[in-house]
DNA sequence: TATGAATGAGACTTCATTCAT
DNA sequence: AATGAATGAAGTCTCATTCAT
């Protein structure tokens, strides 16, 4: 008679390189989630299926995963902002058209929407961090709007606009969709159609500034 | 023989009545900078003038306090609402034009302003106090919304609108505006000019929603 | 039919003035037991009578505790140090026997006597608790021995001594019998009679040290 | 075709042999420096050029080194001293000279002569293992001054001295020089001459247990 | 009514120990 | 034989809450 034997599941694996990523996305959506304070180590460990000392094998503390998950999430954001605006061509409006529906696509959607939402919450509790971030994400996303909108209006196919409060009346909308997406949206009974917005986002301020169709026209 | 009477002046005086205002007023301030969790007890009753102990007299918890900030400064919020569609008349893009300057001048500007920030912050933490606020705030403010566009598209002055939408893509950049104040702002080395920004986000969203304006059109 | 009634003792009481000396007491004993490292904060709150987190009331950190436990402990016993030069007087064999008697007395009964063993076993631990004892207590002390033998010397009641040295000799018999104390002596079978150490080692060392009673003898 | 060879040199070497008492000579550094709970055993094992966990090869746990250093160490200090009886011969003040010099030169300055330190220090917290240092070393090295004592008055070189006590008038003074020397010595900035310690130590309390002089005498 | 000393549950963090590689 | 990634128990520390004053 042979004994039976339960084919024993290893009690962890050694997966160094891939530890880190881990973490740091499961680290990101429970801060994202419940801020940082609320957030405890137990369950990000717990969303990442590692133990919590595991973590400080990794990180040095839960400021420093704090830091590494803005750090990560910043990096892609950056990038694909980048790399929108080399893409992207054509007209001033098609150009405007594109980058939000490009972010939206890229970001929105992504883990990484969670950002603005996050920072929001713990500017103050993170004063660095929070510079970081507006140096690296919210200036230079603020320059990359303000050019298009000027080639517009140099061109003529936007009307004059105060550029610098024009492009936060048009980008605003868009990071508020996505702090929205992560926090009360999930609490709405309809669901929010993040693309139909879009697409009426873009309809209005598009028409908003536009220049004067051709002929006629006369604002002060 | 008269006694010796000291006269003692009392401790501390007597103010039930005033008291709960004061530490809710005090709590909404470092609930919306810190957030509810990293919000320490200890700092409300500083910033009230009260201790610790004495805050128990008025609220049950720290949670009942927080239920206690977000009611508080809710109803103004709600009420002033309410106000402005009662008093406002007039075309439709002036409704809406004065709806958003009056809500920027009586609510943004004061330490409500807050509340979109903590509710978006702790959503997730506090599950009912979110929907009681998305029913008794963000719907209601979004029926008032409604009314002025469905308003004027059935008058001809806007043109046919995605209005769930529409809504949207106008109040989302208001709230931003809030939250942005109370957040990363603080770290801007350059200051925000609130009243330049609703100038610019109203000439632009209304540009965006008019109905064409076939030849004639005049607005300031 | 009475109910019974039970005198509820208060679960605590408040007494601010007693807690610090009384944790700083309570921390000694068990640093001086156990070693910094093996002491759980549990324990000293235990034998302070008082809750772990009382302690944080009056002390910043674990760290902290053992500065504040070293620097209690080592005021008096620079203190009484000061005071037993002061008050002997009379020939310095004399004065040398009643600074051995009386250290012990004063110090090597008290629980100060643990901190030799403490500050020995905690040195690597603490360079700089290490320094400022060093300079106030063992400095001091060895000063003090050597004015004692100097004048001795002079006096031509002891012999041409490596002073030193020689008030090594003399006094790192009497701190070991304090370290011993507290250490291993716990676990002798036979108790330790410090009394009869303390005359046998001051009339070793006495003689050790006179100056040849007269004209015979030499020895190498 | 010949099968590519890589001259692949192994990881790591057997040295199954050496292996333990590498360790437990690091082990025995670092425990005293820092004391049982301050050490951790990474350090033991990068001092010993292993990793953690390699350590569990030899010892079940950390308490077992701790057990292994002393004893590894207690065997050495106690052959030393057997041999340092048997060796030696002449007067007994020869004798006893040459044991207090034997000693230090054997033991005191090895690394064993942390030893003292490192039982005074956890005492407390290994009680069996005090007693087996205190049997099989403390005692035995009593034993052993104390015979060199009786010898010395017994054969009249020594006077009547209170044997149990004069030994430890002698001893301790040594036993402190060792605890020093791996303790506070370290942050003294003079440093501490051990060899003329131990002669003046050698010459203090050899006069201080010789038999007067009366008129002569002569011993070998 | 108000205080603030005292409490204790719960979080972060460390590190001895295990075990897959 | 050796490694070092992973674990989890245990300790330090914080802070919401209580309650003697």
């Amino acid at each position: 008679m042979t004994p039976i034997r339960h084919a024993k599941r290893p009690r962890w694996q050694r997966r160094k390189e891939a530890r880190p990523g881990e973490i740091v996305t499961a680290a990101l959506g429970v801060f994202v989630e419940r801020g940082f304070a609320a957030t405890k180590l137990d369950d990000v460990a717990r969303r990442a299926g590692v133990t919590k000392g595991t973590m400080y094998l990794y990180f040095d503390s839960k400021e420093a995963l704090f830091k590494a998950v803005v750090r990560e999430a910043v990096i892609p954001t950056i990038e694909r902002g980048e790399q929108l605006i080399a893409e992207h061509q054509g007209s001033a409006r098609e150009l405007l058209a594109e980058l939000i529906r490009g972010w939206w696509q890229q970001i929105g959607e992504s883990p990484a929407s969670g950002l603005p939402k996050l920072m929001i919450s713990e500017a103050a509790n993170f004063p660095e961090v929070a510079r970081f971030y507006h140096q690296e994400v919210v200036q230079r996303g603020r320059r990359l709007f303000a050019r298009v909108l000027e080639r517009g209006i140099a061109s003529g196919e936007f009307r004059a606009l105060d550029v610098p409060y024009a492009l936060r009346s048009i980008g605003f909308a868009i990071m508020f969709a996505a702090v929205w997406k992560h926090s009360i949206a999930c609490h709405e009974t309809e669901t929010f159609d993040f693309e139909r917005f879009i697409t009426t986002h873009i309809d209005v301020v598009l028409r908003g500034i536009l220049a004067e169709p051709r002929e006629e026209r006369s604002h002060a």
